[in-house]
DNA sequence: ATGGCGCTTCGCAAGCGA
């Protein structure tokens, strides 16, 4: 096993369900030519992965899954080694996160709860999920010196990743808690990569499907690729593709993509 | 103000997502 990963794309992409989405990921891929993709919301259970389709195009994929609901997975072109397919002390079978790594480079894949409304009882899964994560993540900092979080976070950290700060003020996925939830996992030393970089003014990675938002790019931000300060200084570039939001039958996420130089 | 779309399922209606 090499000492890490070189240099490639990782790329995160909430699929919302795989059965539906595999062609999409299959095209994107063929062009965009990542490395690694994290999926999530792959809504199907282990046995109905789609395992030999993604390996005669050339992936290797460690997955965890559970029928209707969660369910992530992360594709790559050499093996990874599985680190975790689920979060450690919080076994409660909801499918939210695989990690793996091959040789320094640590990778983390998370579908983090959306929490549904400030004050309901998943609003506070949500939280505790995440304090939970955190803990996971430092311990995962000690033991790795590249360190790529990627999830569909379901949290915009900040108004301009929001179209409309006003009118979503105080709820869900914006919510003070939440961003400090988001905070905390900051300052154990990840940096939100995408903002390392000159980006465009109203860059979202999530469009409802109703009331055309995507063409009137009514969006949000949710989708994060966090990195350690040693992986951050390699990262040249990050982006949101938002071709295949505009394909037929999109997935209501479309992929991030950060491009790391050589190891 | 409401719901609007698309996914799923011991399906044909309802829960959920964000």
């Amino acid at each position: 096993m090499p000492a890490t990963l070189g240099a490639m794309k990782i790329a995160t992409w909430n699929v919302n369900s795989l059965r539906v989405r595999l062609e999409h990921v299959l095209g994107w891929s063929a062009e965009a030519e990542p490395g690694v993709i994290a999926l999530q919301e792959t809504k199907m259970p282990d046995e109905a992965f789609p395992l030999g389709t993604l390996r005669e195009g050339g992936w290797h994929a460690l997955y965890t899954g559970q029928p209707a609901y969660n369910g992530v997975a992360l594709l790559s072109r050499e093996p990874l080694e599985l680190v975790a397919n689920a979060l450690p002390d919080f076994e409660d079978g909801q499918r939210r996160l695989i990690a793996g790594r091959r040789g320094g480079l640590c990778i983390v894949n998370v579908y983090v709860p959306n929490g549904q409304a400030v004050g309901a009882d998943k609003y506070q899964y949500k939280l505790a999920w995440l304090e939970a994560l955190a803990g996971f993540v430092a311990t995962l900092l000690e033991e790795h010196e590249e360190v790529a979080v990627l999830w569909d976070y379901n949290i915009a950290p900040d108004d301009r990743d929001v179209y409309d700060p006003a009118a979503w003020e105080g709820s869900v996925l914006v919510s003070p808690p939440e961003r400090e939830a988001f905070h905390t996992l900051l300052d154990l030393g990840l940096t939100d990569s995408f903002r390392l970089f000159d980006q465009p003014e109203q860059s979202y990675s999530w469009w409802d499907y109703r009331q055309g938002a995507f063409r009137r790019n009514r969006g949000l931000r949710i989708d994060h690729i966090l990195m350690s300060g040693a992986l951050a200084r390699r990262c040249r570039s990050v982006s949101i593709d938002r071709e295949p939001r505009g394909w037929p039958r999109p997935s209501d996420h479309t992929p991030v993509v950060a491009e790391l130089g050589p190891a």
